[in-house]
RNA sequence: GCCCGGGUGGUGGAACGGUAGACACGGGGGCCUCAAAAGCCCCUGCUCCUCGCGAGCGUGCGGGUUCGAGUCCCGCCCCGGGUACCA
């Protein structure tokens, strides 16, 4: 007999061959009859080689695709790379080295690694958002936007991250520091480039009730969007004759404002006290608040610091006229950067209040007689028309008088801003505009685009895009005079590139368009879309902003771009997150070497539901790795004594004992794989039913019947196959001849499914005192009599009164008794 | 503070309101072997005893609903993540 020892050194590269030279993954646009399935995890950052996580993020991503296709769905499954960013660029700066080689480099690893952990993807779509034939489109929506005023310049005070030497996205500034690189951001009044999102604020909130998402990804995007209801209400300055409006979520506290406080920002600050014996002390307040860091003043526990600035503003409800403060815990970029301070119903106001000796005043009634009072009740000491009703309905009242009285309207604000989008730095997809002296900001014409981003040989930022330098290239002539001109130098954010990579995956070699939409219909949405939440906000936001833009200018028809999205967990070693400085770094390439891509991928997805984090274990890779190898040892020696015949997968017939038991464990496999894998991903219980399956036939006897032998074990490689598909493909192909990714879905025979008999678990008082087998079709009265007939049972019986008796038929009996 | 998750053996984890701990790791014992590796077999939640087809306890804590609760309800504690002067 052949010497069977598992062998993935083997096995892997052969398969893999078959694959590549067959194309097998590759799926056309043809229009086919039948059901699609676009399967999509999120694409890849190439720097150095792959992680951990992108393996497991891959692994549990062609899981799926695998299902589908298996289950007779044409797949969508391409791969591509997010190629232009930072880290390429400062590794140029420290070596000379232009980020496309660096780049192009990674990417070379990362193709490479994707193959031998044999991943199918359709390598006929692949592209990276570097090359000129993606940005080129990149370029294009950026125009289609700006035509539409949805890409627009304004000048704003704006993150600046001074390591990176570029602005940010406010999506991209995590407690006050650069999500990038860490550093501290300053905050710097520019002129920049941003797209309107706050447009679609709306839409990308009530659109998500439409999709299946994550319940905490939704809630991210909620709470980021922010949207609150209530009012704007206009407080006058009767001293200077301007109007102040202000946003307020409790209009119905309005007769307890009792002081009025505008932010350091506010353009008016110094205005109002200019010439008056305030102005030196409110110029030292502004100035100091203005120098502190984000993270010293966003601290909400930080003691109410203001200063008074000598005006009053009236109240519009009462006429009664209110001191103005300026203090640093207002905010200039939310609302009008002004508030009415009702200290004895907000915290905050409160806390100033306290500080400044101002009065507070209830007009709620409610709680245990202690202010701040943050809940509801009916109004008191406001005016007669609105005392005693109840505070909810009092909000509405008010906001119409005084809308009738033209003092504030019905307002809704909203925590989201618009999306910053240029960068300057040289990495990035160039923006496509002109600055002409005479036409302004003038378009790039399509016919033109690309704009190629120049290659230059000093990548140092200066707090301007290295671009800029690059005088052949900036030097134009205005598109629409004619005129010397000069380009735009700022790059864009490298969100913007992975906004719509999975649009022109659908059509990726379309050279006269970005897609033809009839394609796109074909395969958008994203029928599971898979990743990290770490991009809960920024780029699926940013991509479902992109999507509804696109479809208003009639691109496209769908209005979401993920139908169903799963978000996998972390993978960790010894508990923490895996980093150099810490030394739990786990290679795939190391495990992969050592165990083939079966075992790892198949240890990634068997360690724990997926969507939760999971600590790796050097030992429960060596189980799994054992598991295959039992399985492909098992097989290839079946196999030599001969194949299973051509044909469906089904059991032999006539079996009995031992080799009845293995068939019906067949098909409970079948039928538990399937359906661990169908309503959610429990990848981990689908695994282990094999490995169920798989140790039964291991203990079958030498005599045992061939045939079950063959067949069970060629179940096992067939539902095995999403997840470990080298092992998987190499097992059937020996057992049956035949190509497994070529077989449909194994079936469970129903009847074998069913047992004729069953085991009864017999209670007392809720609690196990026997176990009796029963036949399967037993009424309940039979099941009754056999759990009392038992001796264990009988005993615990023995001088009680019997009150009741439960039966759950084919499963339990329960006798209470007294 | 608020919003999500989550607390089950030595470990990762299983369990439509119905046998808690599938599967795997680790550990113990055995077979094979000159020996080892590999492989195979058995045992493995805790406690007690009369050692059995036994009894009791056991899913973060305290209550409740139910014939029956890891699972549902109420009140807490702890851990992880997100978010935070957003008016």
């Amino acid at each position: 007999m052949a010497d069977h020892r598992y062998d993935p050194k083997q096995i892997e590269p052969r398969w893999q061959q078959v694959w590549a030279d067959e194309r097998t993954w590759h799926v056309g646009n043809d229009d086919v009859p039948g059901e699609r399935s676009y399967v999509l995890e999120m694409l890849p950052y190439p720097s150095g080689e792959p992680h951990i996580g992108h393996l497991k993020v891959y692994s549990v991503g062609d899981a799926v695709a695998h299902f589908h296709r298996r289950t007779g769905r044409r797949v969508l499954h391409p791969m591509g790379y997010d190629a232009f960013g930072l880290p390429a660029e400062n590794h140029a700066i420290r070596t000379g080295q232009h980020p496309r080689d660096s780049t192009n480099a990674s990417i070379e690893q990362f193709q490479r690694q994707f193959r031998e952990w044999g991943i199918s993807i359709d390598w006929d779509r692949e592209f990276g958002t570097h090359e000129p034939r993606y940005y080129r489109w990149t370029q294009w929506i950026f125009l289609k936007l700006f035509e539409a005023g949805l890409a627009y310049r304004k000048e704003a005070a704006v993150k600046w991250c001074p390591n990176d030497q570029t602005v940010l996205a406010n999506e991209q500034v995590v407690d006050g520091r650069c999500e990038r690189c860490g550093h501290e951001v300053e905050v710097r009044q520019l002129e920049q480039w941003f797209f309107r999102i706050t447009d679609y604020a709306d839409r990308l909130l009530d659109d998500l009730e439409t999709i299946d998402w994550p319940a905490n990804v939704k809630t991210m995007q909620r709470n980021w969007i922010g949207r609150s209801e209530g009012a704007e209400v206009v407080f006058r300055c009767e001293d200077l004759q301007i109007d102040y409006p202000v946003f307020t979520t409790r209009p119905d506290t309005l007769f307890g404002a009792t002081f009025f406080v505008m932010a350091p920002e506010h353009p008016d600050v110094l205005r109002l006290v200019e010439g008056t014996d305030r102005a030196d002390e409110v110029h030292r307040y502004v100035n100091h608040a203005l120098n502190e860091s984000n993270q010293e003043r966003g601290a909400a526990d930080k003691p109410k610091t203001g200063v008074f600035l000598g005006r009053h503003v009236t109240n519009p409800v009462n006429g009664e006229r209110l001191p103005m403060y300026v203090a640093d815990y207002v905010l200039m970029e939310y609302g009008t950067g002004a508030i009415m301070a009702v200290p004895g119903h907000d915290d905050r106001d409160f806390a100033f209040a306290q500080a400044h000796d101002l009065p507070v005043r209830r007009v709620i009634e409610g709680g245990d007689g202690e202010l701040p009072y943050l809940g509801d009740g009916p109004l008191t000491d406001s005016a007669p028309e609105f005392d005693g009703m109840g505070n909810r309905e009092a909000l509405g009242a008010i906001v119409d008088w005084l809308a009738g009285e033209g003092k504030g309207r019905p307002s809704v604000n909203y925590r989201l801003r618009d999306w910053l989008l240029s960068r300057q730095r040289y990495w990035g997809c160039p923006i496509p505009i002109v600055k002409c002296e005479r036409c302004g900001l003038v378009p790039v014409p399509e016919a033109d685009l690309p704009v190629v981003l120049p290659d230059i040989s000093d990548y140092a930022p200066r707090g301007r895009s290295p671009l800029a330098a690059a005088e052949d290239w900036v030097a134009v002539a205005c598109p629409s005079c004619g005129e010397p001109a000069r380009r735009e130098t700022d790059t864009m954010d490298t969100f913007v590139d992975s906004s719509w990579y999975f649009l022109r995956y659908c059509d990726a070699r379309n050279d006269e368009a970005a897609w033809d939409p009839a394609v796109l219909a074909e395969w958008m949405p994203v029928d599971q879309y898979i990743g990290g939440v770490e991009h809960a906000i920024l780029h699926l936001l940013y991509a479902r902003f992109f999507v509804k833009a696109l479809k208003d200018l009639g691109y496209l028809g769908v209005d979401e771009p993920f139908a169903r999205l799963f978000t996998q967990g972390m993978i960790t070693k010894d508990g923490a997150k895996m980093s150099k400085s810490k030394g739990n770094v786990v290679s795939p390439q190391a495990i992969v070497e050592r165990y083939g891509a079966d075992t790892a991928r198949a240890y990634i997805l068997f360690i724990g539901p997926p969507e939760h984090a999971a600590d790796w274990s050097d030992e429960g890779v060596e189980g799994v790795h054992r598991f295959l190898a039992r399985l492909w040892r098992l097989a290839a020696e079946a196999a030599d004594g001969g194949q299973l015949p051509a044909g469906e997968l089904t059991a032999p017939s006539g079996l009995e004992g031992a080799d009845l038991a293995v068939a019906r464990k067949a098909a409970w496999a079948i039928d538990k794989v399937t359906r661990d894998m169908s309503g959610r991903f429990a990848f981990n219980t689908a695994i282990a039913a094999v490995m169920e399956l798989t140790n039964e036939v291991s203990r079958l006897r030498d005599d045992a019947a061939p045939e079950v032998r063959r067949f069970a074990l060629a179940v096992a490689a067939s539902l095995l196959f999403p997840f470990a598909p080298h092992v998987s493909a190499d097992a059937y192909s020996r057992l049956t001849g035949r190509r497994v990714w070529e077989e449909p879905w194994p079936q469970a025979d129903p009847t074998l499914l069913e047992r004729d008999v069953v085991q009864i678990v017999c209670q007392v008082n809720g609690k196990v005192r026997e176990r009796v087998e029963a036949p399967a079709d037993a009424s309940s009265d039979e099941l009754l009599a056999l759990c009392r007939a038992a001796p264990n049972v009988q005993a615990h019986l023995d001088g009680r009164e019997v009150v009741k008796e439960v039966v759950v038929p084919g499963k339990l009996v329960n006798v209470v008794a007294r």
